[in-house]
DNA sequence: ATGCAAACTTGCAATGAGTGCAAGTTGGCG
DNA sequence: CGCCAACTTGCACTCATTGCAAGTTTGCAT
């Protein structure tokens, strides 16, 4: 059992994020001030940034589940697959985690993102990232053939296709045809890699 | 000629600008005030806001020449061409055209960047509007075969294997064969869709 | 249980970006 | 010349974020 100080830090980092989370749906994100949210949490103000470096950082908790996934596909590859078909596996095995589960924080979160550019810039930011890290185990799992540049532009450009489709597709509010359309336009964007 | 007031206003936004390079060069992006910048520029600080919206904005002057160079490109496309074959040549069009000069602006541009992470995001956030501009055009040129998701996935793919190979040269700040790294890297990320 | 050091909380004062407003200037044009 | 729109600027204000110093609380060894 994690120790007393622990776990009172762990109840104070959910109450900030709950508490922020509702009023960010009530008020809006700009509506609503670091102040607002550390009143509804009950701590000082100053105390806020002890948990959480900024107020951006609110709308993204914890590591990203999508690059666990893509580091799992990596370290499961069979003998035979190459660094495309392990990227391949990875979208599909992110695609089918992340669906049917519609947690408040994302929703909350794509609505902002669409709201503040600079929120939708440090997602991109974080998406960034995300790349490097997935892009560092793939040329770790094919020194011989990789190195981190090539690794890279490779993961940059499978990422740039997923995420290009899921911007256009974001800018059509009516199509209720949208996963049917991603799928189509990614797999075409792809193809050239599948065998 | 454009009017009095037009050369005018022309002549503070320059003054604005010079004097912001020449400080970030000096002090630094986040030493540097934008009342430094305001007097360093002999206006009041509360007009800078009338020629910049923010403080990022002073880095991103004007439009991106890259996205008018693979406009050209889609825009002068041969019958025989497939969309890949559009964006490969924009690629290497955008390539030889950012050669050789080294503007100051953007030195200091790559320089803050680097060091300040709200402004790569922002840079980030440009980048996505040109991609979104760029699949634009690409889906009007090919009305038939693309639509703005197909094309949009499409655009990202090209332009995050380029931003992703750039990303991982930039780690590597010794590293003398960059420009060859780079060309081989977008080469083989891209090789599936070359003929 | 006692007591000390590390970790945590908080108020206060600053800094700096960005904004609304109202008063004063200036350029464009009939 | 005279009017209107555009431009400039100072002022006051909101907010995020940070440094600091003064309390509090916990973890842990004695």
């Amino acid at each position: 059992m994690p120790t007393l100080r622990e776990r009172k830090r762990e109840r104070t980092r959910q109450a900030i994020l709950d508490a922020a989370v509702a009023l960010f749906e009530r008020d809006g994100y700009e509506a609503t001030t670091v102040a607002d949210i550390a009143a509804a949490a009950d701590i000082g103000t100053r105390t806020f940034f002890g948990y959480f470096a900024s107020k951006e950082d609110l709308l993204f908790p914890g590591g990203d589940e999508r690059v666990a996934a893509a580091v799992t596909a990596i370290t499961e590859r069979g003998p035979a697959d190459r660094p495309a078909d392990v990227l391949i596996r990875a979208l599909r095995t992110v695609d089918a985690a992340g669906h049917g589960f519609v947690d408040r924080q994302a929703a909350v979160r794509r609505q902002v993102m669409r709201s503040v550019p600079a929120v939708h810039a440090a997602a991109l930011m974080r998406q960034l990232e995300a790349q490097r890290e997935i892009a560092g185990h793939l040329a770790a799992a094919y020194p011989d053939e990789l190195d981190d540049v090539t690794a890279s532009a490779l993961v940059g450009a499978f990422i740039g296709a997923v995420t290009g489709a899921a911007d256009a597709l974001a800018r059509h509010p009516d199509r209720e045809d949208g996963r049917a359309a991603f799928l189509d336009a990614t797999d075409r964007a792809l193809r050239p890699w599948m065998r």
